[in-house]
DNA sequence: CTTGTAAATAGCCATTTGGTTATATACCTT
DNA sequence: AAGGTATATAACCAAATGGCTATTTACAAG
């Protein structure tokens, strides 16, 4: 399990990973800023931000003595683009399926 | 990590596990019919699903001695809503720092 | 050049994960 | 009831994950 959308799938199945990303949504922030909301060492951030970064979800900044984080929100969209794949393979046999009861005896119009 | 929605995101963090949604996204199928596209065994696949069934994204149904399994498509809605809330966290922060710099300065129109 | 602060890395540990083979269960067919 | 086919469960294993403490690196300020 290594291709980029299994690592970013995999990286957004943590809470605390989600929680960080939906806190860089509303714009960059440092790891301490990151830090603040959980009650873990401040390894643990680096290291799931380790994983943000692999995934390509964040980026790393430099400022001063502090490296600020941004949410790549490009990368977020890929992964969310699996999921419109899925749900047009889903309506299309959907689709097929009406053409068959249609053929079969028309009566309902599905929505 | 226990909650629901990191479930099905770790469900889905696996190539096998979205191939597999993937297929039953064109409509349901039995396991052996599940299996076939993979080099891996029974078992493995067995235990694929039940992840799958676990994180809420599958159900079983039964007909002989196959149980054709269909995917919950309501399930999968409720997972890519999470990137529809980190879209609109996303883009309610760009929407202030426009307000901010139309104060600041009025001069381009952001895309 | 020492001190302070921010962040990264190393080394450790328990738990989880994805695979295996072997075996059990369930249901149809004869 | 005996056999066959479909699937599930058990028991095991190696690798990956998420946490910790201790230590190192990077930079700014005295």
């Amino acid at each position: 399990m290594d291709d980029l959308l299994s690592l970013k799938l995999a990286a957004l199945a943590d809470p605390t990973r989600r929680a960080i990303i939906a806190r860089l949504a509303q714009g960059e922030a440092t790891v301490s800023e990151l830090r603040k909301p959980f009650p873990i060492s401040q390894p643990a951030i680096s290291k799931h931000l380790k994983v943000l970064e692999t995934a390509g979800l964040i980026e790393r900044g430099q400022a001063a003595q502090s490296r600020p984080r941004r949410l790549r929100i490009d990368a977020l969209e890929e992964t969310a683009a699996w999921f419109e794949q899925v749900r047009s393979l889903w309506s299309d046999s959907f689709d097929r399926l009406d053409a068959l009861l249609d053929t079969a005896g028309p009566q309902q119009g599905e929505q």
